[in-house]
DNA sequence: GATGAATGAGAGTTCATTCAT
DNA sequence: GATGAATGAACTCTCATTCAT
């Protein structure tokens, strides 16, 4: 009888939906990043993923074939929502310079002593910088800052230079390239230093490069 | 007469030099340093430092007492031996708005195509970033960047302004933090992205740093 | 309908019973006892139990945490089943005098021709003797010495004294250590030297000390 | 001059006399000793033996060949002084009975709270366990034994027989091993627990044994 | 699908012994 | 003879991954 009933439920289509398949997966990214921010993606464990995402080895195996990939997908995930989120907000305002001012008012206003902020943060800068040495890491991230990252600023600079709103004699794929610089040097101290007073570096790098533009 | 010459035979000099010592200490540290560039300080072998230094396992060990210290030892000896060859510069220039174009020129000109250099950053970012989950080192680097770094350009900050170089209301502390962010941010992307137009990106900032002092 | 199934999923109970692991930690621990017989604690490498067991090492990793650990259990656990034997054996006797008699009785007669016996008492002097280094070892053996073997002795002589089979004027406690002392060194020897006459040796002693209370 | 002084060194007999070596090798040995009796012959390193010694490494494998060599004779050197110093005092002696007490005497009033004599006797017992699994420290110890130890009780038993002091019935074999192994058994407990009251247990076995013989 | 016991290659470290100086 | 730097085999322990249940 029971036995009948488990082939019958072998024999059905899928018990459980894509949904719930996808919501089982961010449920580990979640935990995998907190494990990977507070040892290191060498250093946490499959065990400790285990342990603090309360799934078996098993299952963990069931939805991602390496550790590997649970990393990839972690970083991959957390920040591709952090951009969408960004650009919504740009969407709505109307010149470049507002834009160029509210993308670093993003990375002022964000709050660092959030843990799970913290952790994306660090867990993706020692992603970045293992694309020294991970070709599979570096032409992914590569890729994603050209087309998420840089164009996003070479667009606004382009249309501020058509508008007459930023001077037209500057390269707007080296101001992508200065303008994330900043940022990520600012982050890097945050994660780095606790103490970095990111507020007012950030603030004053938002002057610099504004007063730079006009 | 017998005693006598024993005890010279019990003075005679060590076999090998101090000098020999720190000379063959060198030489593992910049072995270690090319190994922990290729692969990081987790996927670095003792074994990889045995081979590509050349030295016998229980050589090294005689030196160092842990994979750990040579990782310390091999950051700190070639970042601290690089900047002092820049505060000998900066001894040589009279005004502060120089010395502060010097420093921004050294990164400039700095030759990111030298694998020796290129492994340096990459090793000191990683072991920066390592200061989250490591006591010993954060303080060790929170340390450093204060003496060495934030005071460096605050103490020419406060002088540029006492000479009316500067703008007198701008906090020396936070332009300390904002310059080396900047810094950190083009030495990042550099490490992380072969492709980063780091002469044009730098040139940048540094014309809007000294724009904003001014 | 679906949810319920679920929980019935993680309801199953564990895939290996309580029983099955504590039989293979059975296993790991009488075949760690051989090799710690054979080669001496320091010198019988995890590898040696490795093969000797059959297990993996990492499987026996899974059961114990070091190989310290392994050693702690291997002595306790065997030395533990043997002196509740004896207990049990004493339960059934009524006058004191007999109760020393079969407790040197169980010694005599003991087999120490049988290799897991030897082992065992090989491994358990050479643990008593690292007590000398080892705090940890020192407080656990000095605890069960008194708590199982003194107070065993001095229980019996004062029931004695009190039925006077048994002088009143000879200490019990000091009785338990000379008791003791004389089944250690009768012991000492037969691991020592394969042709002590232990058997002889041991009724002598036991007519001395039986002729002493008297 | 210098190297003709050196040749003519060289040319004459010996320097250091065979007294100096014997000397400088038991300086060594007992060094190595306290060095055996802290950790335990395995955990103490040669380099125990250096820094305590104050020899180098290159000098003490001039006088002996190895570690285990070092063991060896440490163990051998001082128990064979320690018992010609007893046989010394046994010859003043001249009843049977008076020697057997004077042996015990001599374990007796031994100040175990000497680390020196405590650091033998545990060494000596470690090395005795050794004996199970190392065909040579066995046979060795076996030779010594029999020649040392038995057959001096077995000689001062037959003696007392002979007159009259010591029963006739009693096996004198079987005696010297009972006889060594009680002296046996209170030496492991004193080694093993500080705390053993060893005068008195010692005393109870000393009159338990002269009862027995008369 | 879920479980977690089992695997075993590979990590960092130690140390008795040697031998060029 | 004396020195101690060098050697490298061997040690304990880890952990990503698999697979029988």
């Amino acid at each position: 009888m029971i036995a009948t009933q488990e082939e019958e439920v072998a024999d059905v289509p899928p018990v459980v939906s894509e949904d719930y398949k996808v919501k089982k997966k961010q449920e580990i990214l979640s935990s995998a990043l907190i494990c990977f921010a507070k040892k290191g993606y060498q250093q946490a464990t499959m065990d400790d993923i285990v342990e603090h995402s309360g799934f078996s080895k098993g299952a963990i195996y069931n939805y991602f074939k390496s550790k590997e990939e649970i990393y990839f997908e972690a970083v991959n995930e957390n920040t591709s929502s952090m951009h969408n989120t960004v650009k919504d907000k740009l969407a709505q305002l109307s010149t470049s310079l507002d834009k160029l001012a509210c993308l670093f008012d993003t990375y002022i206003n964000n709050d660092h002593s959030d843990p799970a902020e913290k952790a994306l943060f660090q867990v993706y800068y020692e992603f970045r910088l293992q694309s020294c040495r991970d070709e599979k890491i570096a032409s992914y991230l590569t890729r994603r800052r050209q087309e998420s990252f840089i164009s996003l600023i070479v667009d606004i600079v382009q249309e501020g230079q058509k508008k007459g709103e930023i001077q037209n004699d500057l390269e707007p794929l080296i101001l992508a390239h200065t303008f994330w610089g900043m940022i990520d040097g600012a982050s890097i101290c945050i994660v780095t230093d606790p103490a970095y007073p990111y507020k007012q570096a950030l603030s004053q790098m938002k002057e610099m490069f504004v007063a730079y533009l006009t």
